[in-house]
DNA sequence: GACTCACATCGATATATGTCAATATAGAAA
DNA sequence: TTTCTATATTGACATATATCGATGTGAGTC
């Protein structure tokens, strides 16, 4: 914190305001972190592979090498922030990629 | 994970290896938790917003609503992130963005 | 040297979260 | 209904980290 009993002589002036607002940081954010742990990147690199564009739970348990809680958890994870979307077909689950996360977070990068 | 005493009948074969290696999606996954963050998305996002592409640390203090070690702390790890690069002037210490890190990442999402 | 400003580091604390074993739930098939 | 498979949830634990006050360091000024 800048001294109190001084003016800002030897320092600058405050800046404009930044280009992101608070809300916006902290949803571009929310979406960073998530995408900042290994086993879900590595999740959606799997997804992203398949030329059906997606792939049952259950085959995204046996690629890592974690267990199957923790696969669901990271699943759920990024169906919660909108990065997967789910189908049920009978006894299996899908995930696909859903793109229009992914671009926005492209933006905030450019 | 698959029960042991069984074949994989009703399942899936397992999938090819996905587009990111361990070690990829690791460092990926590192830069993304750095940007995980609403108040070093922020700092990063009035980096950007000035026209000379630099900011004393100073500033950046005065902008958020956060002490100046926090401040402080969440420029080390962007810096030690490579994320930023930063030069002394004087008494004032500027920052500016790398690009190079933030362009691999726009790749990652791609 | 003495003082001030800019920035970094330390120590402590609270919170978040990745991980797994155990268990629950839900659908399919017998 | 009973049983099996696929997935989710719970509880517990360890680790990481965001935050701040206090203090240290380094550069400039008097």
């Amino acid at each position: 914190m800048k001294s109190l009993k001084t003016p800002p002589i030897f320092c600058c002036p405050p800046l404009l305001a930044g280009c992101l607002t608070g809300a916006e940081a902290a949803s571009a954010a929310t979406l960073f972190r998530v995408l900042g742990e290994p086993a879900r990147l590595q999740l959606l690199s799997l997804i992203a592979a398949q030329p059906s564009g997606e792939v049952c739970a259950c085959e995204l348990v046996e690629s890592l090498g974690l267990s199957q809680p923790t696969v669901s958890h990271h699943l759920k994870v990024m169906y919660e922030a909108g990065l997967l979307e789910k189908e049920r077909r009978g006894t299996w689950i899908y995930y696909r990629i859903v793109q229009a996360q992914l671009v926005s977070l492209r933006e905030v990068l450019g």
